[in-house]
DNA sequence: CTATCGAATGTGATATTGTAACTCGTTCGA
DNA sequence: TCGAACGAGTTACAATATCACATTCGATAG
């Protein structure tokens, strides 16, 4: 089994950890990074960056652009703080982050939320699929569209 | 191993395969989804659906909307006749339409050709995971963004 | 202390991707 | 021959993403 124990963050703890996490990359913690990360972890599905650009806007009570927004992201993407989930052109925050992985979601094409699940087996099993094939693996996107379990 | 063989189509017989695939669903094959099957066809990197609304109205000799592409590239993909590239936001021909698997694309970051594999194992992989997880998998998105073997 | 340098953010414009609503003409069967 | 179903055209619009350039602000060399 690729089964593993994390450390799961949640609330102050996971703000606390994002920001440890940042600084060790030798970024900085800004006011606005943390209204970001804030506001991605209080959502409970993938959030767009326009979703993000609007909580944060009310959050700090001036208009914050996506523009803004998108660069932050990028640096959470980079960073393991936040991932995208490309089939839904959205975000979610990495409740550990310090952890790497190839992670798999499970989006809902009913009610949109998101999960997600660690296998390094499986994600190791398209690596070397991709190595076979000649390929040099840099960023498995794994992602499976269906029905939560709530939803049935 | 999950490999087996296809029949693998290209040029003429492709389209051939396409349109028989097509009628055999009870769809029309009209002017305007050969010329988009066509066109979609030709490129040898995933086009988005306004690149094939250029291509298909150089070749028709008049605009044609991107919106029109949209409708035939969604029959298309529900028809098994050509495959969304979530991660490219994208449309690649199927070359072996007829044949259900989920596919794993390969998409090179540096040059954009984008290859796919079909591992039936994987695949499955990922669908008893998710289903292990409470999760009715409907379809699957492997792709792996990275280099490819030319590009090195 | 001040000059200045670079990182972070602000601002507005624009590009790209994707939908919705409505129309018209053709086909095909009742 | 009527009309329902379908393919396609057209316009408008919404959502997602990027670009170029201005401004702010803290760190630090002088």
């Amino acid at each position: 089994m690729g089964a593993h124990h994390h450390h799961l963050h949640q609330g102050e703890s996971l703000r606390e950890a994002a920001a440890q996490q940042l600084k060790a990359r030798g970024e900085q913690w800004t006011e606005m990074r943390a209204a970001v990360f804030e506001a991605l972890a209080e959502f409970d599905k993938p959030a767009s960056a326009y979703d993000i650009a609007e909580a944060v806007s009310k959050r700090l009570d001036r208009r914050i652009a996506a523009n803004s927004v998108y660069r932050i992201l990028d640096l959470f993407v980079t960073t393991n703080l936040a991932m995208r989930v490309e089939s839904a052109n959205a975000y979610v925050a990495n409740a550990h982050p310090g952890c790497l992985h190839d992670c798999i979601f499970l989006i809902c094409d009913n009610c949109g939320s998101t999960s997600h699940i660690d296998d390094d087996k499986l994600s190791s099993g398209v690596r070397d699929a991709a190595a076979a094939a000649g390929f040099e693996a840099v960023r498995p996107v794994i992602e499976v569209r269906g029905k939560c379990g709530t939803c049935d």
